[in-house]
DNA sequence: TCACCCTACCGAATCGATTCGATCCTTGTC
DNA sequence: GACAAGGATCGAATCGATTCGGTAGGGTGA
């Protein structure tokens, strides 16, 4: 319709004002007369102004509104992953106390915006792969807020963290008090390259995912002859592939497998069941994150419950604080216990060096 | 550290060159000469000048490389609705070839940031709550695109639609064809001030909320006298409230019990378990959205699977276009009917008048 | 009646980058 | 050797709003 947007510049002149006065008739910055308020605002209603152009106003206030939030490869995954969503909706709540939005950014190769190029007055970063570290350093330098979750971005960079590796081992405890010796830990993907498959305890400490490496090592705190299998993703099938793999697996069919997802455990729970197994009483399953997955019912899972939404709610407050000129602490939350009807004894009938498949 | 970030003015005084040509060595829409090129960019390694000011550039070229979704009233509720985390990655998935981002935006009555004080090129509403539409007016005259999902934003803006009232009709015929005459349909919030409770199928027209009323009608279309019970939101626990009150309500007890949602179906189907009933032999429970949600297993729901992800790309795809100049057309999708076992044939024993409650 | 103060408003500078027409210099050709 | 062509670089204007120092004018108190 029009060929250009109304500014307030002419809106001002159709007032018969400054620029400078219709300016703050928006902003309330200053007071204004009355008489000229209306004049202001009838000329506005006239050309069709309605407030300030945000990107205009956002190069002259230095900023914008939003927080940056980075999500892992694919938005994807990360929507399907309910540990994510829950976290990213009590991060919503975090920053709205700001009136701040929320912009989805993707940290993949392929070019997305590169973090930098967001308009974006802060971050937080869920994980953090290495190839940000360049973006990171950049943030830094300018000045711009970032808080990691689950994950180490480097120095001076505030962390939100979960007592993964402490939580790990209350659950593996929990199993060993059953009686469980014979245990298959399946771990969230281990990056640098290593896919799916069996993975060699004695790497651990080369994990660079952290969530990965401390409950891997929270459960061999507990059982330090654990095998270990990598999945490629936290998805309910990538847990059924890597429970078919285990049970399949020539030598002693583990009593108890240790998922380090509650979604990862629904998938082994099919896979057991699919290979005329019973859980608990032949194999015990745990979890991790204490999020409802379709799947297990009508079992209970034998899982740890995460504060997801805390997490997430505490992230936004970091944030916010530091675009206060805040330094915020690290925060470590702690995860809770719940027993489930998926962990039981060792079952008697279970004979060393049996092997079971399909 | 430094008291101001280094500009690109500050990058060509050090380099010798003028900001012009500066600027044209990270656009590279111009050619620069090699020897140039290589002392800006020293030239900005040594400033720690790291690309423009996404502001500043957003300003000048008028464009942020942001898409605005609006999302009801809280995000909560919206991330933990799988219907629109699906469809929020098919959005993504969209506009990601535009290479754009996702700023997610609530809309509520408290002054999150209003709608034309977003920094975003095109806004995607799902659902069109009335309050928006003044927001609504002032971008369609600042010519931003628009468009929504599952709503009427009024003329000129697309619409992305979902074939509620016909998959809803669909539906209920097929649990007409089992011979159930006694329904009772569960709907999705009614809007309007109305709460949780019995609504009276005479004011369906006056529901505002497009998906809620479709649905409804298409129902109403087979079950002329169903009683219609409108729940407070699409979650499980809403679901179990409703079915409770419908199974313990004086007068006939329904043979089956049409939901809006796959979520509120997971919720009746438990209290239908709590009320001592069989699914589908007692009561037969149908869903809508044919997304997996805990709390169903073993049986497997009979619902409408709508294209929840395709609904999702189809708007980003029409934003997309929208920034281009073209005028998409409105999309309608369609949805399919998927049988599963929760319902089933009326069952001989239940008697007319009879009555079931805890 | 004069000095003073406060309110309401204005002008100009600024935020940081981009773009386009103009200019300068180099190279090629006759 | 002179002129044309073309590539590289520069200057200045522009995007739209905000802010701050300054000023005019009206009101108050002595």
């Amino acid at each position: 319709m029009n060929a250009r947007r109304a500014t307030i510049a002419d809106v001002a002149r159709q007032a018969g004002v400054a620029a400078s006065t219709a300016s703050v008739v928006f902003s309330g910055k200053t007071a204004v007369s009355d008489a000229t308020r209306s004049r202001v605002l009838a000329a506005a209603a006239e050309l069709g102004y309605s407030g300030p152009d945000p990107r205009a106003a956002s190069l002259r206030l230095g900023r914008s509104g939003v927080v940056g939030v980075v999500i892992g490869d694919r938005l994807r995954a990360a929507f399907r992953d309910p540990v994510t969503t829950i976290m990213l909706d009590g991060l919503a709540e975090g920053v709205a106390e700001r009136g701040s939005g929320l912009l989805l950014l993707r940290d993949d190769e392929s070019g997305g915006a590169a973090l930098p190029a967001a308009p974006a007055d802060a971050f937080v970063l869920i994980g953090c792969s290495t190839r940000l570290r360049a973006d990171l350093e950049v943030l830094q330098r300018r000045g711009v807020p970032v808080v990691v979750m689950e994950g180490d971005a480097g120095e001076g960079i505030p962390r939100i963290r979960l007592d993964n590796r402490d939580a790990q081992a209350v659950i593996a405890r929990h199993v060993r008090e059953l009686g469980h010796r014979h245990v298959v830990v399946v771990a969230l993907p281990v990056g640098g390259g290593r896919g799916t498959g069996w993975f060699d305890p004695e790497s651990v400490s080369q994990i660079a995912v952290d969530v990965t490496r401390e409950r891997l090592e929270g459960a061999l705190d507990v059982f330090q002859d654990a095998r270990v299998y990598a999945a490629g993703a936290s998805l309910i099938d990538e847990g059924y592939s890597a429970g078919r793999a285990i049970l399949t697996a020539p030598g002693e069919r583990p009593t108890a497998i240790l998922a380090q997802s509650d979604v990862l455990a629904a998938g082994i729970i099919r896979a057991v069941h699919d290979a005329g197994l019973r859980v608990p009483e032949d194999v015990s399953v745990t979890g991790f994150d204490g999020v409802s997955v379709d799947g297990v019912a009508p079992l209970t899972l034998t899982t740890m419950v995460q504060p997801a939404a805390e997490k997430g709610r505490a992230a936004g407050i970091a944030v916010s604080a530091m675009l206060e000129g805040v330094v915020p602490p690290d925060i470590l939350l702690t995860s809770v216990f719940r027993p489930g009807n998926t962990t039981g004894p060792v079952s008697a009938s279970v004979v060393p060096g049996a092997s079971s498949g399909p």
